[in-house]
Parts: structure tokens; C-alpha cells; sequence
DNA sequence: CGGATCCTTGAGTGGGCTCAAAATTAGTGG
DNA sequence: CCACTAATTTTGAGCCCACTCAAGGATCCG
């Protein structure tokens, strides 16, 4: 990451990558601001929400180690929404200047990024409109197992969920108070476990079978 | 499709477009489908949808009028989910080979595509998360006259909604039994007026303050 | 050790659902 | 153009899932 001082900075890649930290609930981006540059998320988790009038807040996107942090703004320039984060996040700040310089293996990662965030918002869509409670919070957890387990961060079924019982109720757009129901009830049926931020999902089949269409 | 054997084939525009017509209930795409053109649709309806094991169905995008559909064809190729027309629809087939020939403003018509469709997906987990029938409704019918407005089909706040109320009951998350009642009631309220098909928004203002944060 | 944040549990309420049936509209073939 | 059928809309009665309000316990952190 260091090493700037060189004599030709032509190629303005991986030397003196630009890392920033943010401390929980620090902002990584506010509403309506223009950006000249994606981050990397390295380390922590940060969301994207929206907070009506009234303070009823709902979160539209969580962005865990690895993610692309708005791939979109890209191609908009600017954030629609305001993003925070949920621990401390070190994140890479990525030029834009420079991605558009060399448009080649990054810009498709960040169009890849794009079109999952697409298809992640609709299956969202789908489950806030006609999933149970138990099925959304299931599925929320199954799918963070999943995500964290494609970037090798859960070994054996285990992994670590930084959230809070309020952030989930802010993604599954439920009260914190009913996820701490719904959450009891799935250990109880034994489909996962929790100690302290550590969550385990012994079976993943078993949890993702029960949580998609009951009938 | 059709069209390719020429000598020059320097302008690939409005000779011979490739129009698709689709009727009520038909496919444009069924899920997992591989794509080399995308729609622009000229007149009609369309919607994505998912369709749970248990008949559950949630639309996750509506097709009106000037829209292309699924911008993210581009950069995927293939549709995750199906999309079906909800009226008769007459569509043009905008290969994708062409368009990436030239990269120039059709390119830039698709990517500021997808981040419409990105900014008002997230903006619909929104309201299907933490907002109330009432409000779920009102919004679906300010945006639909809203995007109806901006493609000149709402003159004097009068437009044609070609949607069922079992349709509407798919957009919000909502049976159709309730969409019936909340219509109802926001009719009595005087912030809409039905005849047929025909949706009229006498004071726009009024409904979308009546509608957003109901405090 | 003190304060704040977060988790847990209980009791009661209500918004949206289910079930059911009738009224209205749209579609279709004769 | 009409008879017939299917689809859609409307209305009623009762129920349940998730919410609200509230209080006590646990955990974290300075």
C-alpha cells in the first residue's frame, strides 16, 4: 500500500492505495453527493438506508467484506441514498478516473457488482412483499451465511453477524422486538445457533428449506 | 433477426426493426433465459415477477411504455426472472451486438437505465418494508402517473392504468381483497378519481404528501 | 462502577388476512 | 347483437400475525 515516491506515476494503480476508516455510524456516503470514487469494503460492514420523515428507517443494501460499495456510482456519479456504517469499516477508495483510464478486468467487476445488486434488491422485494417473518429473517440469515462463506469467512457453518436485532429489523422491515420472537423460535427449532455475534447454521440446506415457501 | 444481408451495414437503425408483439399473459422472457437483444417497449405492459413453490407472486418491476426491458441484459445476458406481459404489447428487439459496436449513446441510454431501475427497486423495498397499505398504494399509483406523465400519457392528470387490482395486490405485497378497500378509501378521500381504466390525480401534490410519512 | 445500549419477555391491540358470496364487467362464440 | 361464461370488483364477518407499550435483565464500555 505504500511506495509513492517513485519518479514516473504514470500508472496510478496499485501504489499508495488511498484506505480509508470509518467509525461505526460514521457516514461512507451521505444523500445526494457526487463521488469520484467506489470503495472496497476490507474489513467491517456498512448499509445503505433511508430514513422516512417520521424516523421509521428502512435499510436497502449491506455491504459485507469484499462488496463493492455502490458500483453504481459508476455510472450515476452520485449516491441516492446515505450509506453508514454498522462496525468500523476499512475500506479502498477506487478512482472512477481510473477505472474509466483502463476500461478492462475492473470495469466488468464493477457491472458484475451492479447486476448482482439488481438481483439481490429483487429478491428483497420478493420477501419484504410475500414472506412471513420467520421466512424473511431466515432467509436473511441464510444468505449472509452464504455471502460470508463465498469470501472464506465461514468455516464450518460458523460466522459473524455484527448486526444488531434492530439493524435486521431495519433490513427485514420488522420491529426488533418481533425478530427477537422470530429469532428465538429458529433456535429453538434447532436450525441455528447464536453465541454472541457468532452465528452457526448447522445444516444450510435445512434452514434454506425451511425458510422458502412454506406451504 | 432479420436483415443482416446487406452490403453496407453502416446504419443499423430504423430499417427493418425488429417488432415483437406479445399478447395479454404471453412471455418475453421465461427465467434463466439467455438474451442477445433487449426490449424497448412501444405500447403495453409488462412486469417481472417471482412465483413461489406455494403460488405466492411478487412483482418486482413494471414495464410502461419507452422502457427498456431488463437494461441489465446488457451486461448479464440472461433474465433471472420471468417477465410477462399484462396487456397486449408491441415491443422492438434492440440486439445487443449492435448496440456494443457502437458504443455510444445507446450504451449510455441502458447503463442510465439500470440505475433507474437500481434507484426505484431500492425505493420500493422502502415502502414494502416500513410503509402502510394506504401509503404503499397511493405511492404505486403517483409513480405510475408520475412515469406515465414524464413519456406524455397523463394529460391533465389523466392516464390509463391497464392494471388488475390482483395486479396491484402483486406490486405492494397486499391481497386484493385490501388494495380494493384502500382504493376505495382513497377515493372517498379525494385524492383519486377511477373511471374504467382511467386513473385521475386531480392535485398531484396532494397525493403524494398524503402518501409519503404519514406522520 | 456507572451509564448507555442492547436483549428479553409479557399483555393487549389492530391492520391486513381469510373465507365467502354477490354484483359487475369483460370476453367469446353463435 | 345476444347468451353464456369467465374474470374482476365489491362487500361482510371474523381471525391472526405482527405491532405497541412497558418493564426488567444483560452486556458493553469508558
Amino acid at each position: 500500500m505504500a511506495g509513492a515516491s517513485r519518479k514516473h506515476i504514470m500508472r496510478s494503480d496499485s501504489n499508495s492505495e488511498d484506505i480509508r476508516q470509518f467509525r461505526r455510524h460514521e457516514h461512507l456516503a451521505r444523500k445526494d453527493e457526487v463521488h469520484e470514487a467506489v470503495y472496497k469494503i476490507e474489513e467491517g460492514w456498512a448499509c445503505r438506508y433511508c430514513l422516512l420523515p417520521d424516523g421509521r428507517r428502512q435499510i436497502t443494501a449491506l455491504f459485507l467484506p469484499g462488496d463493492y460499495c455502490e458500483p453504481q456510482w459508476m455510472l450515476s456519479g452520485r449516491s441516492e441514498l446515505p450509506i453508514v456504517a454498522l462496525t468500523e469499516v476499512r475500506a479502498v477508495a477506487v478512482p472512477l478516473a481510473t477505472v474509466h483510464a483502463k476500461p478492462g478486468d475492473s470495469v466488468m467487476k464493477l457491472l458484475g457488482a451492479v447486476v448482482d445488486m439488481l438481483n439481490r434488491q429483487s429478491d428483497w422485494i420478493v420477501g419484504l412483499g410475500r414472506k412471513s417473518a420467520t421466512e424473511r429473517v431466515g432467509s436473511l440469515l441464510a444468505e449472509l451465511h452464504r455471502r460470508l462463506h463465498d469470501v472464506g469467512r465461514a468455516i464450518g457453518g460458523r460466522c459473524t453477524i455484527p448486526l444488531t436485532q434492530q439493524d435486521i429489523a431495519d433490513v427485514v422491515g420488522l420491529t426488533p422486538v418481533h425478530v427477537n420472537r422470530v429469532l428465538g423460535d429458529l433456535r429453538q427449532r434447532g436450525l441455528v445457533q447464536f453465541s454472541g455475534k457468532t452465528l452457526i447454521v448447522p445444516e444450510p440446506e435445512q434452514l434454506h428449506a425451511a425458510v422458502l415457501a412454506a406451504a
